[in-house]
DNA sequence: CAGGCATCATTCCAACTGAC
DNA sequence: GTCAGTTGGAATGATGCCTG
């Protein structure tokens, strides 16, 4: 007899079986922990939701992942009053933004295979680490197709089934200071404009990054902010946020209270806010100035393209998402007896601009199954008939939608 | 009518899988 | 073990719709 439960691709307990631990490094653990304590205490003391400290923490750390990658190639030079070398991640210089100014430096995403698998793998060091500091008796695990991530409770044995959609808010510049650069045009000798040029400095010089902090005049200034020297060891930027939070009092708040003016002009695409164009996502300059270039093809070069939007924002992967937690469910739920089943998708944020369009219509989505192909009313079926949520949950740190108790119970964060 | 955006299509990269 | 084929994620490219 066919039936869901024959489906071979698709066995929960086997999918269980073959988890993935996910043997965090120390440098990782050590800087997750210290962000997890220190916003637990900012959260009591400046009034600001967890979640958001939360939110804003996963950035941090993705920080500290991309840094791993910083070579001496993809800086650019700005020489504005002084000098520097900036390594931006989104295409413009990141310090000539806050005087209304866009000049076009590439930026430095990591390639495109490598993304999805750091921010999920970190997501889930985050989330276990969290998950220790609030007392929940959960462990989370890496999955394989078709599950990202398993979150496993021994004490009620239920299982969750997570689609995970993550990628930072934004990764903040890297900054040296540099003399200033001369050449001749025009057998003139001048002062050079904004270019890409390697940075020689690196083994020798101590790296600064980039945080912009609201000043009393509610206008931006640039803290240029010492991270010491870059070591060989790819874990350097663990170590050194890790000392920073530890030997700075306000290193966190600083970076909270910026992380969450950006996450306000990202989701309303304000323009107008100089920290936006930081953001991942953030587009087409504007206004675009004269001298901004074209792409190879036909249009302009953006500042972030629209389509690297953040955590599950992406409205690809937003239809991508719904699919596999569809399946994951249908497949997962129905004939599994080892575990009560939960299915989700899950990422650091919510899906700031497209949720309401996109996921406020299907998050109260309840299914079941018909192989006779003719029901039409729930009375059709025998009265104890297993109805399944689509979502479980929706489950981020900056906004969760819960049909499910245990979830509520467990990712509650506030 | 141009610009911004969502969608559809293609390309690239890295990891995985199965045959040998 | 190696190697070819497959797969998934993300970037990039093209197109068409809507709006100011």
């Amino acid at each position: 007899m066919l039936g869901v439960g024959d489906v071979p691709e698709f066995d929960v307990a086997e999918a269980f079986a073959t988890r993935q631990p996910l043997s965090p490094k120390t440098s990782e653990l050590s800087l997750v922990n210290e962000v997890i304590l220190q916003g637990m205490r900012l959260s009591k003391s400046a009034g600001i939701p967890l979640s958001e400290i939360l939110a804003a923490g996963y950035d941090l750390i993705l920080m500290a992942e991309y840094y791993k990658d910083v070579t001496n190639t993809g800086w650019g030079y700005c020489p504005e009053h002084s000098p520097h070398l900036f390594y931006p991640y989104t295409n413009t210089c990141p310090r000539c933004i806050f005087h209304g100014e866009f000049h076009f430096t590439p930026g430095n995403k990591p390639g495109s295979g490598r993304i999805g698998e750091r921010t999920r793998r970190l997501l889930c060091v985050y989330l276990q680490q969290i998950f220790l500091h609030l007392s929940k008796p959960l462990d989370v695990y890496l999955g394989s197709e078709p599950v990202d991530v398993m979150i496993h409770d021994p004490q009620k044995n239920c299982l969750l089934l997570a689609e995970v959609k993550a990628s930072p808010l934004c990764t903040l510049p890297l900054a040296t200071p540099t003399s200033r650069l001369t050449g001749k045009i025009d057998e003139e000798v001048m002062e050079l404009p904004h270019q890409e040029i390697p940075n020689t400095s690196l083994s020798n010089e101590n790296i600064f990054v980039l945080l912009p902090r609201m000043g009393d005049s509610s206008s931006w200034t640039i803290d240029l902010i010492d991270l010491g020297k870059m070591e060989s060891d790819d874990s350097w930027a663990y170590d050194a946020f890790d000392r920073l939070l530890k030997g700075n009092v306000h290193f966190l708040k600083w970076f909270v209270d910026f992380w969450r003016s950006a996450f306000d002009a990202y989701s309303i695409r304000d323009t107008m806010n100089s920290v936006f164009w930081l953001t991942n996502g953030c587009g087409q300059p504007s206004p675009r100035p004269a001298h901004w270039p074209r792409r190879a093809g036909s249009g302009y070069e953006s500042v972030s393209d629209g389509k690297t939007s953040v955590g599950m924002d992406r409205t690809d992967d937003i239809k991508k998402g719904i699919y596999q937690v569809l399946k994951l469910g249908v497949e997962g739920k129905l004939n599994t007896h080892e575990f009560d089943v939960k299915t989700a998708l899950l990422s650091n944020v919510h899906a700031a601009r497209h949720y309401e369009e996109y996921l406020a219509s299907l998050q109260d989505i309840v299914w079941t199954w018909d192989p006779s192909g003719t029901v039409k009313k729930a009375g059709d079926f025998e009265s104890d008939k297993s109805i399944y949520n689509l979502f479980d949950g929706i489950l981020s740190f900056t906004r969760n939608v819960t049909r499910d108790e245990w979830i509520a119970d467990n990712f509650n964060f506030k």
